[in-house]
DNA sequence: ATGTTAACTTAACATTGTTAAATCATGCTA
DNA sequence: TAGCATGATTTAACAATGTTAAGTTAACAT
């Protein structure tokens, strides 16, 4: 029973709600849920369907991890009012940790899984765009404590130290998702490993009497 | 054409070299080339021969990672002669990350994919034995510097030290793996980020005067 | 010689992503 | 108003996957 004549709001109404039950699925069931089909009986429509919005599946999960992308630096933004640069850094890494731990499916879909490289153009995201590019957030938060001259002088690279603490941030992340329940290792609480390393941080990159 | 009465020997030899054909098929060209059915034509058998000799494919990939497990195992102990605790420690991360680069489709597998709680009497590998468990192996080292005092005096928990070190290290070679086809990030070099990474360690975890 | 059984294969099923061919309702046009 | 073109959707179908059930074959024991 097709009605008819979508105008484009309507197409990109649609578009969202495919996103949004996949994501409820993949958020619930684990990435592994999320078949075209099961979507799609999700929604009330058929399988191919989908097909009409999405190029594929691969074209869907890109668009869910676009729009968790947005998400996290939304998050990020919102919690970046506090004056003191260092200050403010250190609470960057800690709410992109909660983000990691609160949704550990999508953080797995936007970190830890390769991706076919895609073409910019293809994301609806805006990288190197304050609002919507978490990583320019990080440089941004780096330069300002960077400019401070509160780094350690042998830092001279904000962007490696960016990406230095991203990595370090990630790995506790990251680890943490895979191998959580993996009784093999005898894990600290993960609390107590993300203040591991954000104490790493503050005695390898910042200069000497800070906390 | 069955040939008969296949001894234990020959059983686990042919359960070996199924596991070196879905590896092969894998380091080339991806974990999604590893199928039943590829696996079977490489060997000349028949996919559901693999069945006889693993429960299923889950069963298998658990296989290939555990002989992994042992390799890292073993080259991490091959490469741990220095003399010096601190020097030993910092190249078993130096090795670790080469590990990570040299084979990245296994690294993947290793730590980076989500594992079915598995029971350890399922592996074939000896946790918490010094020849065949690499976090061990680490512990070991850390506890080397530690009891040596050269850690800065705050760092009180060795486990905790090892957890963030494994978490650091990880970061860096994970998200590499990940991410290093991304434009979308302006990079450092692999070795740069390796190195700014040991740096931190250096810096932030060893008592004051070391390089 | 014959039958039991281990080793293996073929056939088949359900589920996946995906495409080609229909269906069906709406709105335009004659 | 009749009909038709077109966009929205579905049904049918295909190929590939993991996996199971039912054969098939050859070696050994008796």
């Amino acid at each position: 029973m097709p009605p008819k004549v979508k105008t484009e709001a309507e197409k990109q109404q649609i578009r969202t709600t495919i996103i949004d039950a996949a994501r409820e699925l993949f958020v619930n069931k684990g990435i592994e849920a999320v078949t075209m089909r099961s979507i799609a009986k999700r929604i009330g429509y058929s399988a191919t369907t989908i097909y009409l919005y999405f190029a594929d599946k691969e074209a869907l999960l890109r668009a869910i991890c676009d729009t968790d992308m947005l998400k996290l630096a939304a998050t990020l933004k919102e919690a970046m009012t506090i004056e003191d640069p260092v200050e403010r850094l250190l609470t960057f890494g800690h709410t992109y940790s909660l983000f990691s731990l609160a949704y550990p499916n999508h953080y797995r879909l936007m970190f830890m899984m390769p991706r076919p490289a895609h073409a910019p153009e293809s994301s609806s995201i805006m990288y190197n765009n304050f609002e919507q590019d978490a990583y320019c957030q990080l440089k941004a938060v780096v330069n300002e404590v960077y400019d401070a001259g509160l780094f350690k002088p042998e830092l001279n690279d904000p962007e490696l130290i960016a990406q230095t603490l991203w990595a370090g941030t990630h790995g506790v992340c990251a680890l943490h998702n895979t191998m959580a329940n993996d009784t093999w290792i005898n894990w600290r609480d993960i609390e107590t490993r993300l203040l591991a390393m954000r104490e790493l941080f503050i005695r390898g990159m910042l200069k000497e009497p800070h906390e």
